[in-house]
DNA sequence: GGTCCGTATTGACAGTGTCAAGTCAATGGT
DNA sequence: ACCATTGACTTGACACTGTCAATACGGACC
């Protein structure tokens, strides 16, 4: 159930992914979903925590990487985490930020999960700045690689090198 | 009629637009739109032009102001424009930066307007770099501002300090 | 055996984008 | 003066969506 919804979403993006043709690849009537999951916006929530599960998981690996690397290459580390979900799993990524499709009153679950990503962002900020932390300086790494993905994804930089060439360039002028 | 989309766009996002509530706003039928506009779409990539347009134009004002003040300001007043932009019209940034909505094979006028916007960012990059571009500097930079857009309108930045307080703060780290 | 519950079904409703045909007034050419 | 054309609009339909309601089936448990 949930792996055609992900299916449906990475093919075609959120328009593709509906509550009836989810039924139909199960081969059941398109009242059948309903009884695993409420409404369409619980399916969606479903795969945005896994998402931001998935997105924390690596972020999390990256930041290990402190005790062997240095700090530069415990940043980069982080990037390719950050940039490499956002490439592989882009349809889930655009989801993942746009809270409007998933009340995070409604799905504490994917709230946990993205303060979960939030916090290694500020583990990142502390092994980078020697213990140091302010939300600016958060706010600043998170936002650099957040803004290439974007761009990369769906914005102009997107067009030219989409692939491993110019992602590499931009990863050695985060440092 | 494009008024009333803007209004709809604004207010209740892209879901709230739709041809019906339009023409039911304009007080006349539902097909009646289509004569000014052969499909959704359109009426999406005409506000997506008009974004591009206003956005190229504050970028302009900024880098125009390389003349009287330093580097510095020019980068502070580039932040200024793009958040300022995205802040103020946060639902016509949003859907600037989601191509699938409007075909650029079919809109022109939207990927020419885009790309001004592009060339504004380039000219910043040549201002504070003394002449000297590439890609990756241009990148930088806006992914940058941009990914402070996105997070401080739909990701964990937006929900602690919503409006000028943090904006400043992270236009100082910017620079 | 009877009851309950989880799963599935059928059928409906409102809302959407869009196509097809028809109405009606103003315009412009002969 | 007549007529064709054009543009703005209407009416009516179609397929699709998410969702509600009521109904059936089938196994678990007392």
């Amino acid at each position: 159930m949930l792996d055609t919804s992900r299916e449906l979403l990475a093919s075609g993006g959120l328009a593709a992914l509906s509550m009836r043709e989810v039924a139909r690849r199960a081969g059941v009537t398109h009242q059948a979903p309903y009884h695993h999951f409420p409404d369409k916006e619980s399916i969606v929530a479903e795969l945005v925590t896994e998402g931001f599960e998935e997105l924390a998981r690596r972020m999390a690996l990256a930041n290990d990487a402190a005790a062997e690397g240095g700090k530069p290459e415990v940043l980069r580390r982080a990037a390719e985490a950050y940039l490499g979900f956002a490439l592989e799993h882009p349809a889930v990524f655009r989801v993942m930020f746009r809270p409007e499709l998933c009340d995070a009153a409604r799905f504490p679950r994917a709230l946990a999960a993205a303060e979960r990503a939030r916090a290694e962002c500020e583990r990142l900020v502390r092994i980078v700045h020697d213990g140091r932390f302010s939300q600016a300086l958060a706010s600043m790494h998170w936002a650099h690689v957040h803004g290439l993905a974007c761009l990369v994804l769906d914005g102009p930089l997107g067009a030219e090198l989409p692939t491993e060439e110019a992602r590499r360039a931009h990863l050695m002028e985060a440092s």
